[in-house]
DNA sequence: TCACTAATTATACACTTGCATAATTACGAA
DNA sequence: TTCGTAATTATGCAAGTGTATAATTAGTGA
């Protein structure tokens, strides 16, 4: 029998890699991409900072992994959640909407994520190909469901036209989520998905609010 | 006569604070406020470092002020621009949605700056104030103007409802705004005005393209 | 012209940073 | 059980950080 403590655990490579990753977000939240030192970073993942250079050859690298994380995280949220609704498109494009702009999508930590990479990625290729790849899904998906509710409700419009009302509901959507992250008291809870829904169906010319109504 | 050059020039306070500031705001706009190192900023001001210390008690300080700066001059160049215009309210909201939406207010450094401090906003009192009254001072603005404009159409709307329309425009405008400024790229010069006009006028209810024709 | 003073430079220090490299240690294979 | 190896820790280093303090220098008033 031994009562000697082991001084460290093996953890499987994905297990810590994710862990660093967690780590260096909540880091970059709080203090910006510069306040995530290696040492402040193994130290939240309960690790030695030797170790961070096991398994990234650098800073950097691990930064822009935690950022692709993040935006694939982000990303894949917002959709598997709004799929999880069934019904008309209305339905869906309003949940998309309200999806957005509340948490876990809408919430401090997000935007402060966002904006703290928001340097870097403008610097960094990578991350900006990430970045510019992830805009585009969201709106063209957004694009698609506005389409498909125009179609529902019998009109159609141009591509052009299209093109700017996805630009303008993605701007609202934008600009609401980074206030309710920018501004968390200064809005009421479902305040802001309200708003949004509302802002779009004007913007479309359609009344998002009244659900189909099937028993 | 002496070929001897003098080693520095004395300047006014003022000058100097401001140069400094000035080149805080480009460093911090480039690389993030920890990035904006004292002897960086010493360097852009053509200025080495001690005087730094010599105005400003402390790197904090000069940071705090550099953002006092730039959302005082932010706020004032926008209301500025927009106060030029005369005409119906109609118009002056317009014109208010079309500047907030051009350069010089939206353009890439003005949101890397936002999105720069975002962090230090969040933790520092005062620079949280500052924030939160500039974001204020502009809606506060933006629906009076939209109350004065529907005013103007024959249009009443509870005070409740006029403030979800002037957050929701607020949203749009400062949606576009940070995508006009992150993605610089993905816009025609002069559509997201358009955009930011059409939907303002969508949320409100009316169209604000159609000016006044008076001859 | 000549000091006097504040603006400016010069230098130094303690601390943090990312990265490298050597020394341990856990855990599976034999 | 023992042994090998990869995971992990321990230690060190050169460069960069903010700040403090002393040494110069420019411009002003007498």
């Amino acid at each position: 029998m031994s009562d000697e403590r082991r001084k460290f655990k093996r953890e499987s490579a994905d297990q810590r890699k994710e862990a660093l990753i967690q780590a260096t977000l909540s880091l970059v939240a709080e203090n910006g991409v510069r306040g995530a030192t290696v040492r402040a970073i193994a130290e939240r993942a309960d690790v030695t900072q030797g170790l961070i250079r096991h398994y990234f050859s650098t800073k950097e690298e691990l930064v822009t992994a935690a950022y692709e994380t993040h935006m694939t995280e982000m990303t894949d949220l917002t959709f598997a959640m709004a799929a999880k609704v069934r019904g008309s498109a209305r339905d869906q494009l309003a949940a998309l909407v309200r999806v957005s702009l509340e948490p876990p999508v809408a919430e401090p930590r997000a935007v402060a994520l966002w904006a703290s990479f928001l340097n870097k990625v403008q610097q960094d290729a990578q991350m900006k190909a990430t970045h510019e790849r992830t805009y585009a899904d969201f709106r063209d998906r957004l694009q698609d469901l506005i389409r498909a509710v125009l179609d529902e409700a019998g009109r159609s419009v141009s591509d052009t036209r299209l093109h700017h009302l996805a630009t303008a509901c993605n701007g609202v959507i934008d600009g609401l989520w980074l206030e309710g992250g920018a501004l968390p008291d200064a809005f009421a809870p479902g305040e802001l998905p309200g708003i949004g829904v509302e802002s779009v169906g004007a913007i479309i010319g359609l009344d998002l609010e009244q659900r189909a109504q099937q028993p």
